[in-house]
DNA sequence: TCAAACTTTAATCAAGTGTCCTAAATTCGC
DNA sequence: GCGAATTTAGGACACTTGATTAAAGTTTGA
């Protein structure tokens, strides 16, 4: 099983423009990227991107003429680069599901202890209470997520209908995102990131292996509310 | 089992000063409270305040000398009315610990299908990033949370060790509030949130019952490494 | 009653914002 | 190397928003 890291962004190139101009938004995304990081999303502007990668404000606005443009590209870089990385482990020859999703939960401990991630993720969760766009977003890449370990379930787990085989993906997905708050970069259970995988492979692979179809339903004692 | 509900907010009374003094800071935190849900941490400021609790600008200035005092009681006030649903359940006599940690994972799954908590706490997730105030306060509400689910894994598995025992707490904490950004208010999955508490206490209470010492530490293929 | 506690008004001062425009500089296919 | 397309600088515009304060008036409650 070979290590996967998960690049800053994966930006996709212009149709138009010179080489120069390439270079010019990839030095803008991660600029914006790094301000995101460091500062919080509202730090970022055209003045500031500009001051960190010595470009005129000018210029910064010839490339993203209003601040949504930018925004929306940017997250697009994210959002690629994660479907590449989840890309590469679905279509990895010669490996059994539990291997994948070990695979996978490997993959996603490891990001979230990266600072770019640890800072990244917990912006947008904020931003997509009050941005629909980003909301939409944010959550078409989580379904690309869910979709491997939807299909690793589907696998091991034929039997499983699939409103809990999904309900079961997402499970292990919230499980390993809220993970960022307590375990992601500088936080203070990082140093026992190799308790906290270990704990999550072993109960990830139990669920997928064990649950019997129906079992979830015959669980719930309330069906659930939902107050206007 | 009764149904705890968490309160928004839980304020200390002042020492010194008027009935009316009183009730003109509970309407500030109040407000605030209200700005952060609806529009963000960064959208909080005396002037936003003042307009949403029809006070002079100066008024509210005069009860919070500056921003950094009033977002200070505003966590504490947070944080209390949790310490407070902690305690009640932690204190309810006549129930087996896993009646107990039933309760608390059906409390925090309700609680994150709240507007306040679905937009408070992705807010403060980003906010302790660049802030070490709430990185400290926010940390210590979850260490009460903890204190809880510590004791009933103590109760029914007492042989664990202390540092299973945490990670365990740890971890099911932390997949209760990656909850939040997919099962919380007005979230694409909020309506299998049966489903999910569901499967949430059947995992958790496997894990709780038959996790045995050393297990976890036996999983643990590669000693965690720590890049500078 | 009357001092302490509130409240308003009005103002200061500062920093920052997105967006647009013009004119100069550069790139790169021809 | 020409020259149109592209990139860059720099500044102007027109706002918004911010925290904090001083002074003067009003309310409260022992």
């Amino acid at each position: 099983m070979p290590k996967f890291k998960v690049p800053d962004l994966l930006i996709t190139p212009r149709e138009r423009g010179y080489a120069r101009g390439q270079e010019g938004v990839e030095q803008i995304l991660h600029a914006a990227l790094g301000i995101l990081v460091e500062e919080g999303y509202r730090a970022i502007s055209f003045r500031r991107i500009a001051a960190r990668c010595g470009m005129s404000v000018g210029n910064v606005n010839y490339y993203f003429r209003t601040k949504e443009y930018l925004v929306r590209e940017l997250l697009d870089a994210v959002s690629n680069s994660y479907e590449r990385s989840f890309a590469a482990i679905m279509h990895e020859p010669g490996t059994t599901p539990e291997q994948r999703l070990e695979g996978i939960v490997t993959l996603i401990l490891e990001d979230i202890g990266t600072r770019k991630t640890s800072c990244f993720f917990p912006e947008i969760w904020a931003l997509s209470n009050h941005d629909p766009v980003v909301f939409k977003r944010m959550h078409e890449l989580y379904h690309r997520a869910r979709v491997v370990l939807n299909e690793i379930i589907a696998e091991v787990n034929p039997a499983l209908p699939p409103v809990e085989r999904e309900t079961l993906a997402l499970f292990m997905s919230a499980s390993m995102e809220g993970m960022t708050v307590f375990a992601g970069h500088k936080k203070p259970f990082r140093p026992q990131i190799g308790f906290i995988e270990a704990l999550a492979c072993k109960s990830f692979v139990y669920l997928v292996r064990y649950l019997k179809p129906g079992e979830m339903s015959a669980w719930q004692r309330v069906p659930q509310r939902e107050p206007a």
